[in-house]
DNA sequence: CGATCAACTGCACCTATGGTACAGTTTCGC
DNA sequence: GCGAAACTGTACCATAGGTGCAGTTGATCG
């Protein structure tokens, strides 16, 4: 009951979405018109408010289909990882790899996250939004967090630890290298700050030798 | 209250500038009214478009005192670390401690980023704007990858290490972490993140023992 | 004392955009 | 062929960004 998709019109939803949220990863929320979303689908303005009751249901339809996006790359990731790897810590390091070459082969030239976007728009949204893009956050937490807890139980580490801080590192170095990704035009350094990160997971848990 | 000396209109610009930034940060560029802003420091419009041409010329304004004073923040702590040691690495962690303890005591509640905030918005700047906001980010990268360079020449690494994304994950940590920090309004976010990235580097560098 | 210039104020005006309202039309499933 | 989903078309309003320009104030200087 969830997902409607027999009749034409679903998709034009979700051409919407998708030609808002590249218009808002240009240009900021409030600066991408309505006008110009319908324009791109091909549709009336009248169509656009059939389909969202106003600009703010807009933004949340566009957070929800990011977060889902965004939840189904992490599941794809690693789970991957998972069937080639049984071990948590040599699991996480290929899980990491794959991540690095995802990221280095993204075909859009310049990315960015939507979470991002909003968050440095904060003021304009409601505080659904605010939730919904905290619980997006936190699930990136929970997920490495889980990784680095089987971790440090097989391998414990030398010195002690921030779990809690190492996991919120992979978030924060996507969310940065994004940023600096896109400022510096340069599609190497997010990847290359993924390879970073395995680095010091790999120095803090496994054994010398 | 008033100010001596200069003329009074001297710091009219500065509080433009400053009401500017916070209404951004919280909004982004696009959803900051001129009439806010205005309102905000009690001038007119026309008062306003005296000190500024349009408001390209208020973001490139706004951009320039941002950088000075993030460069300043840098040669501040760069220099308070230099004074207290001598040797590249340990100076450098020394310099990393203080960094995450500033990040810590930081006064304002939601911090954040111009940069980032303009990076996620790029599309209503010019080219002027983009390539100011790239040498900021490259200031960042060359201050940290000659403190690196330095520490790599006196402690060679065990491994070999990609010294550019070493330094550019400075930038990219706190870009990050403000993100990320905001989101979840956690102001610990931060700091403890630098301190991992401070780990990282003894990992890398510190000889054992 | 009067000229000058920076630092404004006041006003008029045009346009774009978000948003509302609502009546009509097409397409499809049943 | 009935009803509902998925639209189109038109009219309309309030707000705000932005431009242009003429006028005013007040400190400073010769």
């Amino acid at each position: 009951m969830l997902e409607v998709s027999t009749r034409k019109g679903s998709d034009t939803r979700e051409r919407l979405l998708a030609a808002a949220e590249s218009a808002v990863l240009a240009k900021g929320f409030a600066a991408t018109s309505i006008e110009e979303i319908i324009a791109a689908v091909g549709i009336t303005k009248s169509g656009f408010f059939y389909h969202f009751k106003d600009k703010a249901d807009l933004a949340k339809g566009l957070l929800l289909r990011y977060l889902d996006h965004d939840k189904a790359v992490l599941d794809d990731l690693f789970g991957r990882a998972d069937e080639l790897n049984d071990d948590p810590l040599h699991g996480f390091l290929v899980a990491l790899k794959l991540f690095a070459e995802m990221m280095a082969n993204l075909p859009e030239a310049h990315p960015g996250c939507l979470a991002a976007s909003f968050c440095y728009q904060d003021q304009l949204f409601n505080r659904e939004i605010h939730e919904l893009n905290a619980e997006g956050m936190l699930e990136w937490r929970q997920r490495f967090r889980e990784r680095l807890d089987a971790i440090a139980a097989r391998y414990p580490a030398r010195q002690p630890v921030d779990l809690e801080a190492m996991a919120d590192m992979a978030a924060t170095l996507v969310e940065g290298g994004l940023i600096l990704g896109r400022v510096l035009k340069d599609a190497t350094i997010l990847p290359r700050q993924i390879l970073l990160y395995r680095d010091l997971v790999r120095a803090t848990f496994a054994p010398p030798g």
